[in-house]
DNA sequence: CAAATCACGTA
DNA sequence: CGTACGTGATTTGC
């Protein structure tokens, strides 16, 4: 049927952004729908082929031999098809050696055994007809895959001629050309039909073969062995041994959450809708009717004692809840928050608010009562402006849904309202008349209700949906942690001086002018020299040099571009554009910063904690995490940074090689791990292993050319690649990776493991169970299979390194307010920590966090850690 | 006016 | 034809 289907749909006409191709996913998940919708089966299961070697194709080399091999869009959408049936919750089922029509046989006598009612097979094999009964209808695609006609015993004997039974005795006298099964030549299905009534069935015509007369007759002598073959091959298997009884078939509930995972990935949008309207789901959420019998106070924010009764109602005594907590988006000034447990909620106006009220809510969300919210960081922030302090947040919804679903860089509340529960929580629901009652108070109010509602039931379903990828742990002892780490972080900021961004940024812009004026000297004419197209237009046309890589519209200029058309052309224009790019990068930098610097002297980022796939932060508004590190300049940006008043010093901390330890480790390379042991420098010693000379004779080159290749190997890096990066011949390339992983088979046997396993599971793992999923594993766009192939390699390593220093910063932030110290935690870089020492606290502090951080994990590898102390970022860095 | 493209900074 | 990000200027497309 999933063949039929491929077949039926332009294969051009469906396929996902990513190149995946799904015309028979949705061919055959259309059908199976309407098919359910129709039929309303109690029980239901679908088999599968399982490769092409069978019990048949053992007994008869040939059978099946010409079929030509399924086109290259097809084989990929067979497991996306089982996905969709997981997500359906319908079994299916395969049995290697046997073919699905044998399961099928099999499940029907069972059936029929049983007692059943009716039991209808699918099938575009006409083997199958020999199924048919009373009691059994096989329904057969006639065009595509829409129209099925019904086979019952009378159907088959008006086509054919013969009562089902005898269907394969027929098709073994005809023989099976798709099947590669010839009959008796000059027999057709009528004289098969008709000799099979005559004699009364194969047996007996066999036995009185002599007595057939004509062409027919002598050409069925000559071949009865091809008849016998074909009657024992088509003969379907009635008791297979399977590993599922009848009442595992028995139709269940579709699994919501899956159901949106797999049709997001496939991007299904009306088959989506087909599957909730017509099937019930397991996690059904209460409707809109249903939402209007909820016991929903909107406290009269006037009143007093509201929010005590609420509180007192809900969060305290024996059965006290967790309250779910929402902010208004704050585009007006009124600020509303929304409490909610999952039946009832109350919305107060910050402003509005009577002070006895005022108090009763700051010891709320001050105090140890459990609190749930979408995002509590950003809570956080705004709250403390109105001069509350939020704690005991032990539920995040964006976290949850981030830790299940690192990929999807958006998991906004009304998103998961929607995917989870069925439900719009949108702000303008109310003003569109979707929300089932309309209370005669602001529809603000009315939404904040709801969404607070959504966060408390969100809860309970992404606490199973954690729990059920094992990710629990992620969540409450180090994602949650973390949060309040980088609250602290955001809103301590780190100090700038105003006055070196100052004269930084009048010395560019001088640079950036005079490049500017060079570069129009140059080519005698000024046009924009940040404008990709007309640059291309002066380079390629004007002066005509050689073209460069091409991009999607034409031919880059990158630097790298640039610099090599400058060794072959000597154009100065080149070295002045060169320049003003340089310069006026540095001039954005630093002017993004110096405008970045809020009123306490500080630049006070954003830390995203729910946004990068691997598990690592991210930092915006502005990114403190690329501040330039490598040219003089780019360095003198972070003598800018310096230590804030009070304090007497800035340190950084960071891991050396932590991913190439992690690689180490997780490989288990015996050379690896002992090259970290030693404490050699690794490149050195790894270049002595893979060059085979004495470590003090490995020279630079060779160093270098081990370390590219050492980074590259942890983002899958091909012999291309590595030779444009070192500017050797592909060959050599080759040779020395094929030289390194003769030395190092433990990490090229690991990378393979790691492809190979997560193309099973379908996603990656960190050390700490973090999940990346990467269905392009199994795309069958080379590209995309490629790139996630790269993913997957990387994912565990970068996703590894990521969790560690989350680690280290708890412990670290634990061990600081233990012992009671002012020193502070301002930023994270990946692998790198910058602090804040306060007086007298230095020695203490290093130590601790030394301890900390080489403490974080254990690896089969030690974890070095160094620390730079300095007035400046620069100074501090290493 | 928003989205796409290009370029480039970090680990 | 290594991974993971965020920002900004220009161009494209509606």
């Amino acid at each position: 049927m999933a063949f039929r289907a491929f077949y039926a749909l332009p294969v051009d006409n469906f396929a996902t952004s990513t190149g995946q191709h799904t015309n028979a996913v949705h061919g055959f998940i259309s059908m199976l729908l309407k098919l359910i919708a129709e039929e309303k089966p109690s029980h239901i299961a679908v088999a599968f082929d399982v490769g092409s070697e069978t019990f048949r194709t053992r007994e008869y080399s040939e059978y099946k031999g010409t079929r030509d091999k399924a086109p290259e869009e097809f084989p990929s959408q067979i497991p996306l098809i089982k996905e969709v049936l997981d997500a359906l919750r319908i079994r299916h089922l395969e049995v290697p050696d046997f073919e699905a029509d044998d399961i099928v046989a099999t499940l029907k006598t069972e059936a029929e055994d049983e007692s059943f009612d009716e039991v209808l097979i699918c099938s575009g094999d006409r083997d199958t007809l020999q199924l048919v009964t009373e009691t059994t209808t096989v329904l057969y695609p006639t065009k595509g895959v829409s129209v099925l006609t019904r086979f019952t015993p009378q159907a088959v004997e008006d086509k054919y001629g013969v009562p089902p039974a005898r269907y394969p005795e027929l098709a073994a006298l005809v023989g099976e050309t798709s099947d590669n099964l010839p009959g008796v030549p000059g027999v057709g299905p009528k004289t098969a039909a008709k000799w099979i009534a005559q004699y009364d069935g194969l047996t007996n015509i066999i036995a009185r073969a002599d007595e057939i007369g004509g062409k027919a007759g002598q050409s069925f002598r000559d071949n009865i062995d091809n008849v016998l073959r074909n009657r024992k091959l088509n003969h379907l298997l009635t008791d297979m041994d399977l590993a599922v009884s009848l009442p595992d078939l028995v139709t269940e509930p579709v699994n919501r959450e899956a159901v949106h995972g797999v049709f997001d990935a496939l991007e299904f949008t009306t088959l989506r809708e087909r599957v909730f309207a017509m099937l019930p789901a397991d996690s059904a959420a209460p409707d809109q009717d249903e939402s209007t019998e909820l016991s929903f106070d909107i406290a009269s924010w006037a009143d007093d004692g509201d929010l005590a009764a609420f509180l007192q109602a809900h969060a305290d005594g024996e059965d006290a809840q967790r309250i779910a907590l929402v902010l208004d988006d704050g585009a007006t000034d009124v600020e509303r928050l929304a409490l909610a447990t999952r039946t009832h909620a109350l919305v107060l106006e910050l402003a509005a608010l009577p002070a006895g009220e005022d108090a009763v809510l700051a010891a709320f969300l001050s105090g140890p009562a459990p609190k749930t919210a979408h995002d509590a960081k950003s809570m956080w922030h705004r709250l403390t402006e109105r001069g509350y302090d939020l704690k005991s947040v032990v539920f995040d919804t964006d976290i949850a849904a981030y830790l299940i679903h690192p990929d999807q860089r958006r998991h906004t509340l009304v998103d998961l309202a929607q995917r989870y529960l069925d439900r719009d929580v949108a702000s303008d629901a109310a003003a569109s008349g979707q929300l089932a009652f309309d209370l005669e108070s602001d529809a603000t109010i009315d939404t904040l209700a709801r969404q607070a509602l959504a966060v408390a039931e969100l809860e309970v379903q992404l606490t199973g949906a954690l729990e059920d990828r094992g990710l629990s742990h992620l969540m409450t002892k180090l994602e949650l942690p973390v949060q309040r780490i980088l609250q602290d972080m955001e809103a301590t900021g780190i100090a700038v001086s105003e006055t070196v961004f100052n004269e930084l940024y009048d010395q560019l812009d001088a640079d950036v002018k005079q490049a500017a004026d060079d570069a129009y000297a140059a080519i005698g004419q000024e046009i924009n020299l940040s404008s990709p197209k007309q640059l291309q237009k002066v380079l390629f046309e004007d002066l005509d040099m050689p073209k460069t890589k091409r991009t999607k519209t034409g031919w880059t200029t990158d630097a790298e571009a640039l610099s090599d058309l400058f060794e072959k052309t000597a154009h100065p224009f080149l070295a002045a554009l060169l320049a003003h790019r340089d310069r006026i990068k540095l001039r954005q930098i630093v002017e993004t910063l110096r405008s970045a610097r809020a009123a306490d002297g500080r630049i006070h980022t954003t830390f995203q904690q729910t946004v990068a796939a691997t598990g690592r932060l991210s930092s915006t508004d502005p990114n403190l995490q690329n501040i330039p590190a490598r040219s003089e300049d780019g360095l003198r940006i972070r003598e800018a940074f310096v230590v804030g008043e009070g304090y007497e010093t800035l340190m950084t901390v960071d891991y050396s090689q932590i991913e190439m330890r992690i690689m180490a480790h997780l490989s288990q390379d015996a050379g690896l791990i002992e090259a970290f042991r030693e404490g050699e420098d690794l490149h050195n010693y790894v270049g002595a292993r893979v060059f085979d000379v004495p470590i003090d004779e490995v020279t630079a080159q060779m160093r270098s050319r081990v370390k590219a290749m050492s980074y590259g190997l942890a983002y899958g890096l091909s012999s291309f690649g590595l030779s444009r990066q070192l500017g050797i011949e592909v060959g050599e390339a080759k040779a020395l990776m094929d030289d390194y992983f003769d030395r190092f088979g433990g990490v090229r046997d690991y990378l393979r493991t790691v492809v190979e396993q997560a193309r099973r599971t379908g996603y990656t793992e960190t050390m700490f169970g973090r999940r990346r999923y990467l269905p392009d594993l199994t795309s069958d766009n080379r590209q995309r299979r490629d790139m996630a192939e790269r993913a997957a390699l990387n994912a565990p390593i970068q996703g590894s390194a990521a969790d560690i220093i989350k680690i280290a910063m708890i412990a670290i932030e634990d061990a600081l307010e233990r012992e009671k110290l002012d020193s502070r935690m301002l930023l994270q870089v990946h692998d790198e920590l910058v602090l804040e020492i306060a007086p007298g606290e230095l020695k203490r502090v290093e130590a601790l966090v030394r301890e900390h951080m080489a403490g974080a994990a254990k690896l089969d590898v030690p974890l070095d850690v160094s620390v730079g102390l300095g007035p400046s970022w620069r100074e501090a860095g290493h």
